[in-house]
DNA sequence: CGCCAGGGCCTCA
DNA sequence: TGAGGCCATGGC
């Protein structure tokens, strides 16, 4: 479908470059968006932030991730060392901050038995059933893990994901995660950098213009968007 | 104030 | 296998 190409196109001009995953630079304090993580502890801080940012701001995530690096902490054996209720009180501000230290703890473990440089002699989808076996790991964090910590070519679907290209029409309403990506699989070239930064755009556009309750007036897409519309006559949705 | 964030696990039909 | 409850802080 050549209509997902279309709507990266006019997402970049509209949003410009996100530059996706933010990370830490070494010796740096804050994140900065500059096109990923270059070493093993950045993608050690990509898994980190995946599995904080479930269902949570990415300002809380932040926070969490800065005091992490405060603790020297955000390294895969200090936090297998950490007993977890200690870890949980650093991450509060993630929240579901005593789930949240089981999955990093389950996080860690994993990576104490296959660590990130032994982690290439496996093929993509071999790696993503290893990360789906992980406690806390479910589709959406193996497929960011796996493409914005371990550079693989697979396509992140997340909530904005499934509420935009529901709107647009181009996918059905409560579509789940597999037909969605074979969506993206199928109608895009197979190229990990168009893949880190259209995902990027969906959730800047999802965040700001395609939220819950949309504001059309703003949005680049609303040319193409049968639900722009409805969104004129009706109060919600 | 209430709503909702860059989900996933567990339980129960 | 799918729907529903649960986990929790902080920004708006």
């Amino acid at each position: 479908m050549r209509a997902l190409s279309t709507i990266f196109d006019v997402l970049l001009a509209a949003y410009g470059k996100q530059g996706w995953w933010p990370v830490t630079p070494p010796g740096g304090t804050g994140l900065e968006y500059s096109g990923g993580p270059k070493n093993d502890l950045q993608r050690f801080e990509v898994m980190v932030g995946a599995v904080l940012t479930q269902n949570t701001s990415w300002k809380n995530v932040e926070k969490a991730l800065a005091v992490l690096h405060q603790r020297k902490l955000m390294d895969v054996d200090s936090i297998r060392r950490i007993p977890a209720a200690k870890l949980a009180a650093h991450i509060r501000s993630s929240g579901y901050y005593n789930e949240k230290a089981k999955k990093l703890k389950a996080l860690a473990d994993f990576l104490h038995g296959a660590p990130i440089d032994t982690l290439r002699t496996f093929n993509t989808a071999e790696l993503r059933r290893m990360l789906l076996s992980v406690h806390g790991i479910g589709p959406e964090t193996a497929d960011s893990i796996l493409l914005y910590a371990l550079d693989r070519p697979i396509f992140v679907i997340d909530a904005y994901t499934k509420r935009i290209f529901a709107r647009l029409g181009l996918a059905p309403q409560g579509a789940d995660y597999q037909l969605l990506q074979d969506l993206f699989h199928d109608s895009l070239p197979r190229r990990r950098s168009l893949f880190k930064e259209y995902h990027a755009l969906l959730v800047q556009h999802g965040k700001d213009v395609c939220k819950r309750r949309p504001v059309c007036g703003a949005c680049p897409l609303a040319r193409t968007c049968p639900k722009i519309l409805e969104s004129l006559t009706a109060p919600a949705d």
